[in-house]
DNA sequence: CCGCAATTGTTGCTTAGCCAACACATTCCG
DNA sequence: CGGAATGTGTTGGCTAAGCAACAATTGCGG
């Protein structure tokens, strides 16, 4: 990565950013206009696409942003991975997605599935130096995330519970 | 005026006043330097240049705005000059100091000078539509902010009763 | 279905802001 | 005292952002 150095590169980006996340907590995604973005960011329209491609990278770039930042607050730095941390990490991913619903209100159905493999990519990333190899992370994972999407469809299930019949079955693959 | 178009001009003016504001607010004006200034507000030293002479331009600018605007705030269009504007315009001054006051903390006696002289000239303005010429305006004006500056020393006067003195006085002049 | 209006990308040219380097104060500490 | 460090203005060359105008697409009401 050359590393963004420029200043005015980085205000200009967090400008648009910044003015997309405003819009995004009112209105629907679809509804909003590139025109309406640059004009609350006070940038130029032909600015923005130096900056990116169309809206749609915007969202991308946004919520990656936003998980990463999330999952960084939500995850601990786990050392071995047992019962208590399979637990931590599954009650931290219903956590992420209880703020950015919260977050986004409107267009939050829109984006669910762009979350979720996101989510997934950073999930993974945490697990990687807790097992063997990269196909146990991918795996255990996918496994995880599965389980919050079942969990979320009934959304009455005792958590903890929940959480720790998911760690008996994932600590036999280990 | 040729009203300021450019977009850019506009940002990088309000950065700067923006991160000057944040720095009076807790450190003294003569500690602060430009450096500062400028790394706060994420724009290139030379640009800081472009917009200001120095720093003291840069304080007389911000003082001239944020008083224009605690006026605006506190002052009401007035109809007349009789005892209640008066006694109205008077405890509006006192009000602007304490707003300034509380803002401003550390640095707030190397401004009283200035702060007064634009708030005289702020005053005149609101009074030229209620006399018959400027100088009646003007000698009303320094009148009033007499009056502030010596209820000031003492600080321990009831307001209401020695505005209504003052208006007394005053009204006698037109 | 058509047409009118608005949004979208794209382009050359202009302008504001970035940088590095400079000479010159200033502060402050041994 | 002296020099090292830091702050102040200023400069010229470069880069990002602004603007206006364009064709192309979308979208919506008559």
């Amino acid at each position: 990565m050359p590393q963004e150095m420029d200043p005015r590169v980085i205000r200009t980006r967090q400008l648009i950013i910044d003015a997309f996340n405003t819009l995004i907590a009112t209105k629907d995604f679809n509804q909003i206009t590139i025109k309406e973005i640059t004009e609350r960011a006070t940038i130029n329209r032909a600015t923005f696409y130096a900056h990116f491609l169309d809206k749609y990278e915007l969202l991308d770039i946004v919520l990656s942003e936003q998980i990463q930042a999330l999952m960084a607050e939500n995850f601990s730095d786990y050392k071995t991975l047992d019962e208590a941390t399979i637990t931590h990490i599954f009650e931290a991913i219903i956590q992420v997605h209880e703020t950015l619903h919260m977050h986004c209100r409107r267009g939050y159905n829109t984006f669910t599935q762009m979350i979720e493999h996101k989510a997934k990519e950073q999930l993974k990333l945490i697990l990687l130096p807790l097992v063997a190899n990269e196909l146990q992370a991918t795996l255990m994972s996918w496994a995880l995330y599965g389980a919050y999407d079942e969990w979320d469809k009934k959304r009455d299930v005792e958590v903890v519970g929940y959480a720790k019949k998911i760690a008996v079955s994932l600590l036999k693959m280990v």
